[in-house]
DNA sequence: GCCGTTTTCGGCCCGACTGTTTTCAGTCG
């Protein structure tokens, strides 16, 4: 059992508890469990064999014994037990909006109902609406609701659509008359891998009526609920969106209270209470009553003695003591990048020339390529045989010749690492290579035994200089390879050799746990995008998003280096 | 059920909005 089913069983633990109407901070010790084991950067199964589960943190001797239970027998008898007396079809119904574990609970109680479509049919039948403190208008309410999450394949878009669906929301709301500062919130704005819904924070001293425009703005299809404070709404492709509306003196406050996370918030306003403060998105109470308004982050964060944390930290990983201790990360930005080290053209399977790819390179202020087409193997991708390789670097110089200094172009490869763990070029044409990216395309399926032995061979060869995409995966089509990440990093650690968060917002691979647990073990890593044409280098930010949300500090990132040092790094593997 | 430079027991964030309530419960973030 790997950590993140480790923590669905507890997820479950608590969903069931509080159907069964357990007291609630008994509920809340299994999320903080569940949810401290998703962002643990080590197997749980390395800290089981050591003796020390006790040390990840909110798990304590009760829920340490049932990690012990599940992992020695695969099975938790409390979990049986618990299930035997609350149906777990009853979980569905909780992705129902409006639908809580006390209504689940009554309309099990009294209706009978333990499934989604029982209680579609009894909404149907009118029977909801015959529950005291329910009436037809809760009942309508959940009917749409249960039409529109069956409507719906995915609850999670990517970050890529839901930035392009935000940003477009974002002008419309900047462009309302009396909308003094309007800024994305939420998961988009901690740069989590995959978005649920997008919020924002207007400032303006008219609230009320920029209430009322919002709701007229062409892209909402739907109001969901509306306040004098806060707009719920339904976007286009049935995103939900909140908008919070706040004066500008208390802009800091409302920005910082709606990017969350949810569990960083708590721990902040915990802190704010051992200072005999009350924090809330309007801002600080004291005891007396009396306020302290912010008017931006830095002040929330400054009237409890911190510096401000950057939203990716915002998740409850020890961000708000590592704040107090000053020892945060230097996070990257992206004017730190100077190089691109993955990239394709249409010598393989990219769009666009050299030329096209390097111009684009030197637009986002670049100076530095790698060209790392395909190698022969990859059919499907056009990949260059060793004759075709080496024609291409004739095209590299007369292009480098052209561009004349302003870009410095390097020719690489993504060289395929094929089944039987060989490189898919002799070692003899790598040598001739500036840079060599080695990736895993083909028999992605293979023992992990065999895919263990293919990558450690790579990472083993002094000619191969970064590892891409190392899992395999594709979010929401495609599981990562079946690997011992663990081992692939100490042995990356070892060699020296550079891994790849690769940002493409299919892919973000590395993902944020592992790339923080590659830092952990001294690994060094790149931020590519994998272009294949030139809007393509616009993608970095997904990148970057992870690897701040994984505390990789900037110095860690080779491709932020100078074009000479980077080359004397490549220099020193070989 | 977890946790501790206030505590090994007694705490454990704060508020908006809806619908069904004559004062609030439930859900959500």
């Amino acid at each position: 059992m790997d950590n993140s089913e480790v923590a669905r069983v507890f997820d479950r633990i608590a969903d069931l508890l509080q159907i069964r109407d357990e007291p609630i901070y008994r509920v809340l010790a299994y999320r903080r469990a569940a949810e401290s084991l998703r962002s643990l950067t080590q197997p749980v199964d390395q800290l089981w064999q050591e003796g020390n589960l006790e040390e990840i943190p909110a798990v304590g001797k009760a829920i340490s014994e049932k990690i012990n239970e599940l992992l020695t027998t695969g099975r938790l008898q409390f979990y049986d037990r618990l299930t035997s007396e609350v149906p777990e079809t009853l979980l569905d119904l909780l992705k129902v909006p409006d639908v809580g574990p006390k209504r689940i609970a009554r309309f099990w109680k009294e209706l009978g109902i333990t499934t989604l479509e029982e209680l579609e049919q009894a909404g149907r039948r009118g029977q909801l609406q015959t529950l005291s403190g329910m009436g037809e208008q809760t009942e309508k309410r959940i009917l749409q609701n249960i039409e529109s999450i069956k409507a719906q394949q995915s609850d999670r878009v990517s970050i890529d659509t839901a930035w392009n669906l935000a940003s477009t929301f974002l002008k419309q709301l900047e462009e309302l008359p009396g909308v003094v500062d309007a800024q994305i919130a939420g998961s988009l704005r901690r740069g989590r891998e995959t978005i649920g819904d997008l919020d924002f924070v207007v400032a303006s001293t008219e609230t009320l009526h920029i209430i009322q425009k919002i709701m007229e703005l062409p892209d909402v299809q739907k109001v969901i609920s509306h306040g004098d404070t806060k707009v719920s709404i339904e976007l286009k492709q049935g995103m939900r969106a909140q908008v919070w509306l706040h004066s500008p003196e208390r802009f800091g406050s409302a920005l910082q209270y709606a990017t969350g996370s949810q569990s960083h918030n708590v721990k902040l306003r915990e802190l704010a209470l051992s200072q005999g403060l009350s924090l809330s998105e309007y801002g600080f109470k004291r005891e007396d009553g009396t306020e302290i308004l912010c008017p931006d982050e830095l002040s929330v964060y400054g009237a409890l003695g911190l510096p401000w944390i950057a939203p990716e930290l915002r998740e409850d990983r020890g961000e708000i003591q590592a704040a107090s201790r000053g020892a945060l990360p230097a996070l990257v930005e992206e004017g730190d990048f100077k190089g691109e080290v993955h990239a394709h053209t249409d010598w393989s399977d990219g769009s666009s020339s050299i030329l096209e790819m390097s111009e684009a390179a030197m637009e986002m202020g670049l100076t530095y390529l790698v060209i790392s087409d395909h190698s022969a193997s990859l059919g499907v991708a056009n990949g260059l045989s060793v004759e075709r390789l080496r024609s291409q670097r004739e095209e590299i110089r007369a292009v480098q010749k052209k561009l004349g200094k302003r870009i410095r172009l390097l020719q690489g490869t993504e060289v395929e690492i094929l089944a039987d763990g060989r490189l898919d070029y002799a070692d003899s044409i790598l040598a001739e290579l500036d840079f060599v990216v080695a990736s895993v395309h083909l028999s992605m399926r293979q023992s992990k035994e065999k895919i263990m032995a293919r990558y450690i061979s790579a990472v083993q060869n002094p000619h191969v200089d970064l590892i891409g995409h190392p899992s395999g995966r594709l979010i929401g089509r495609r599981d990562p390879i079946d690997l011992d990440m663990e081992v692939l990093l100490k042995e990356a650690s070892n060699s020296g050799i550079a891994l790849e968060i690769n940002a493409h917002p299919d892919r973000l691979d590395l993902n944020e746990n592992n790339a923080k647990r590659a830092i952990e073990l001294g690994c060094k890593l790149v931020v590519t995008t994998d272009a294949h044409s030139p809007d393509n280098f616009q993608l970095r930010r997904f990148g970057i998003g992870i690897s701040r949300r994984a505390w990789v500090p900037a110095e860690s990132i080779i491709n932020t280096w100078p074009v000479d040092r980077f080359l004397k790094w490549v220099k020193s593997r070989t």
